[in-house]
DNA sequence: TTCTTTTTTGACAACGTTGTCAATTTGTGA
DNA sequence: TCACAAATTGACAACGTTGTCAAAAAAGAA
């Protein structure tokens, strides 16, 4: 690897200048600037972050440490997210992803501060209370998609509350008055919050909400739930009174609802309207028609998270903002108007 | 941070001690080494990296560049493989896509000799040729998922032919005889390496492979191909001769034969078997019935990618093994046997 | 010209670690 | 007891960089 001292002897100045050069330092002569420039090209220096670091710059790279972030599809856009933040200062991101084991976050806890990475996003595919963090990261860690809820760290979080109140208004307003709900298991904060939302709806709408209509699409513990949604569906459109709508908890919940559609003969929109949500591009767009969904904002949850986390450098202790990133609605086919 | 000259002190020892017992050396005394550990134990000292990588030491840091995993989901297996073949060495990935900007790479590149990563896993998520390379990384770059056309470099690809032969003789051993094709765009090579192995499968079986049952699923120029699924399983389906099975090139793909089929009134498996690729989980798991299908082996190809990266070492000039990791078939619901 | 100011440059130390090698301590055998 | 070998320990340099400060060169003022 070519060193300021390999240049220097090309160039014939010292280390020090060559330092200066690199460094963009204005004290440098014009006429030495553009000779060393050149030898700086022709040898392809490239500094070396390490000796950097050992004198006691801050370190250019930033930790992800993620629980699961396997099991979700485009969860990966939280990295492209913080990425694309990181770059534009050429900084870049460690990752390590602990698949939930606590042995292993350990390790990686200790990895990063062998790095000594400048702070640590900490990105949970569940956005539920998490406690977490490492006593050495104590003021630069952000929580991405979840939130702490005994320390009290700064936390970017999807707008779910939004998000359900996006999904039942745009039904409601397209004249849906019977709206079903096929929700996630109830342990999942997103689930409550959601819910909220749109019952918020509904009565802003002036609409009663049929608790008669709000049903799981899933059961069973965290990490281990079972899909009931088609069944749940089945017999929620079987009713003599069914609903015109169903709005779901999660697009893999819609996709139960489109085939138990298809096997009632209800054709869709016209007999049913479907509303998802998180917008799997892989299944809203591939589903017939391609589904109306409110997307989880991966990518600007990691974008946020990094903004976060340069912000918490000059902030007090116990700063922990909690930043609520919308959910947009992304209309598709799946919904119809009612007359 | 606490480093070996705090520990030392603390210790009463001198800083090479601390630094022998940090590192295992086996030269030191038990009685030393015990009283010293505690004061590592207190202190919570961990190596400064940085530090260790100036003394020459080789970094334990890889790189992973990618152009665009962003648009497959599950590719983001391809890191969690890689990072479960390097954390057995406590290593660590930094990542940096690219989404396929030539110079945002070039950056990319820099940033790597920067950070003195020790070998860079090049993944795209198209398996196809691909040039790819820094001239200062030219002997520690593995490509993951696709394969240099020009520049000789180790490479780690799904064996798609494989996959396809696995399609066909699957359907082929379960008596279907008319089986139609619904194809990826032809200018991806694992439309044609699937192809030959579907076709290997018919000729091992027998059975004759009926050319106007080929049909292309998705058209258009790579990046932004039309999904024509729909329409083209429907009039395959319509046919008087129509097929007892299809194959296709993508779940994706499979999607939307699930919806002609219901359009039809047909029912799967009963009517029409279906056999997808790729196993998107959140595709396969939740169609009614579940997808058979052939996984593609992300979670595999990181982790040979970083093994090859590992022997890539100690190899001479031009070495450049391709692997082909198999594609598993992922039996579920969507395949009947005829009788 | 000479002196002063300003600009430009370079010598040196330090960051935290480990390899080299020498110094010190401990153990062994006569 | 002493001589010698083995085990244990530490001083020092070096890795590549940048901050500090002083030296050298250039520019300006008298």
């Amino acid at each position: 690897m070519v060193t300021l001292r390999e240049v220097a002897k090309h160039s014939g100045v010292s280390i020090k200048t060559v330092s200066r050069i690199v460094n963009g330092d204005p004290a440098v002569n014009a006429k030495t600037r553009d000779s060393v420039q050149v030898h700086l090209q022709n040898l392809n220096y490239v500094p070396n972050q390490a000796a950097r670091m050992m004198r006691g710059a801050q370190s250019s790279v930033y930790g992800l440490m993620t629980d699961a972030v396997a099991t979700t599809p485009y969860s990966v856009d939280i990295v492209r997210g913080a990425q694309s933040a990181l770059k534009e200062q050429s900084q870049t991101l460690l990752i390590a992803n602990s698949n939930g084991d606590a042995k292993q976050e350990l390790e990686f806890w200790r990895m990063f501060r062998a790095q000594r990475v400048r702070g640590v996003i900490y990105a949970s595919v569940f956005h539920r209370p998490h406690n977490v963090g490492h006593p050495a990261f104590n003021d630069s860690i952000v929580l991405a998609n979840c939130f702490a809820s005994a320390s009290d760290r700064p936390s970017v979080v999807p707008d779910d509350e939004g998000g359900g109140y996006a999904q039942a208004e745009y039904l409601l307003k397209n004249g849906h008055r019977r709206i079903g709900l096929l929700t996630l298991i109830p342990q999942i904060d997103a689930t409550w919050l959601r819910g909220i939302g749109i019952k918020r709806a509904f009565k802003n709408a002036g609409v009663a909400f049929d608790e008669g209509l709000n049903q799981q699409g899933m059961i069973g513990p965290v990490h281990q739930e079972t899909m009931v949604a088609y069944e749940a569906a089945l017999k929620m459109l079987q009713q003599k009174n069914r609903p015109t709508a169903i709005i779901c908890g999660h697009d893999q919940v819609a996709c139960h609802v489109y085939a138990a559609a298809a096997h009632l003969g209800l054709s869709v929109p016209q007999d049913l309207s479907i509303m998802g949500f998180d917008d799997l591009r892989v299944i809203s767009e591939n589903l017939h028609p391609r589904l109306t969904t409110v997307a989880l904002p991966y990518f600007e949850i990691g974008r946020r998270a990094v903004e976060l986390m340069r912000e918490s450098t000059h902030q007090k202790e116990g700063w922990a903002p909690k930043i609520l990133v919308p959910c947009p609605l992304v209309e598709r086919g799946s919904c119809r108007t009612l007359s």
